[in-house]
DNA sequence: CGCTGACTTTGATACAGATCAAAAGCCCGA
DNA sequence: TCGGGCTTTTGATCTGTATCAAAGTCAGCG
């Protein structure tokens, strides 16, 4: 890990500044939050917070994907969150974290000092209105997720993670419209987030290619070829709206 | 569905005074949110709130236990949430549910007019602070049971289930000490709670009484024999701490 | 009381996905 | 360019839980 001293970039300039929990402050709160934040990047594979940890500061992410996950004593491991631009790690008035957080590419965080975070979470209520929008929006995702992993079928799961990764990418303008889009989890990664194992998600993938819905550029890069029944495979309601 | 026009309770004597989102308020404060408030009953079996439907309030349980589930559209069923009391449903700033919510036993709860409860949100800090807190906790509920659906046997889950209402219900006073302890849901609820069949739920259910850790009362009654060996069979981590 | 319908238990069988095993592909540093 | 260690694929087999089926239990009501 390490921290950015030179570049304590403007937030002003900042790629997350319109979603992140500062989305809501006008310039005033934006100095305050300056202030305490700090830059940190951290290698792809990297443990950025081990469940016990001392939270010292709380974070957005800036660029890359982090995962979050709970490991049970005989080391069977459930990822219960992936975190992205715009994301929140953390929680205020909390002095441990209770999850294992690890870089899964490079990933630069915006660090906010949690004890002062806390006090700005008391006085600034754009910051307080931010979070709280941002909590709900991962509990209703945390439930979405509760429906896969309880009922939904191995295509179904698949179909559905790979359809998340489109949407996502769109918006945070990784891979802007040029596909091929990316899976910035190995496929032992990705089993641990829809509860499979690695060799169920490489069936499933390569029956997905079989299919004619994918197309791989190599293990990591893909194409969807047939978005219709991508979503269809996914399980998922029609009406939820093709996006583009 | 009834609306007890009759009473309104005062919030000095409601039994969820100091856990629900009112937790934080001051005299005045209070005051503020029984303007706003009406209590309303439902049965067993009721719906309270059907996906999609407008969100008109929303609302704390006062008593009686209620679920919150999602439905694919062939049927398959996955609890998200059980409600009780404390518990706070809907979310403030959306305009329709996106859940279905159906009272599980005999439900009060405490509702309060959507759009005046999203003004006192932004001037009543103690509501809004509550109410991060309150989503907060639910949120790492919500990651807990993606580990129980993602990764645990039907063994761990129906002994994690039990350990739960277990705990619950102490907390609750509901069956205060004097057990024995109930279950507010069907087999055919639990199943949908835990991501297994009903048949599945019966088997182990008495698997756990044929190994001399449970005792059942009736169906729905039935008493701790062995707590260390109830939460040996969880697969959560020992160091939680027994309680008592 | 005994009937009716909902819930629960129990048994037999099937199958999706796990587990075990090994080969293949790929990256990267020497 | 080669070699070694990872990740991924593919195949064979096993197993926990679902599915299908039927009998048992209970509460409420006429």
């Amino acid at each position: 890990m390490s921290v950015d001293l030179l570049s304590r970039p403007k937030c002003s300039e900042c790629p997350i500044r319109h979603r992140a929990v500062c989305s809501r402050c006008d310039a005033d709160e934006i100095e305050q939050l300056e202030q305490i934040k700090s830059y940190k990047t951290f290698a792809a594979g990297d443990p950025i917070l081990w469940r016990g940890d001392d939270l010292t500061y709380v974070a957005s992410v800036v660029r890359g994907v982090a995962t979050l996950s709970k490991t049970m004593e005989d080391g069977r491991i459930q990822m219960v969150g992936l975190l992205m631009p715009s994301d929140f790690i953390g929680r205020p008035n909390r002095k441990t974290i209770e999850f294992d957080v690890v870089a899964a590419t490079e990933v630069t965080l915006c660090c906010f000092q949690r004890v002062p975070f806390e006090r700005l979470l008391a006085t600034v209520p754009h910051v307080a209105q931010r979070l709280l929008e941002i909590a709900m929006d991962e509990l209703d995702a945390a439930r979405d997720w509760m429906l896969l992993l309880g009922r939904k079928t191995a295509r179904e799961k698949i179909a559905t993670f790979v359809e998340m990764m489109v949407r996502r990418q769109h918006v945070d303008g990784l891979g802007l419209n040029t596909e091929p889009l990316v899976l910035p989890l190995t496929r032992d990664e990705i089993s641990n987030y829809l509860g499979l194992t690695l060799e169920t998600v490489s069936r499933q993938l390569n029956a997905l290619k079989r299919d004619g819905v994918l197309r791989f550029v190599d293990r990591r890069r893909f194409e969807v070829i047939d978005m219709a029944a991508l979503h269809a495979a996914s399980g998922d309601d029609s009406d939820g709206g093709v996006l583009c």
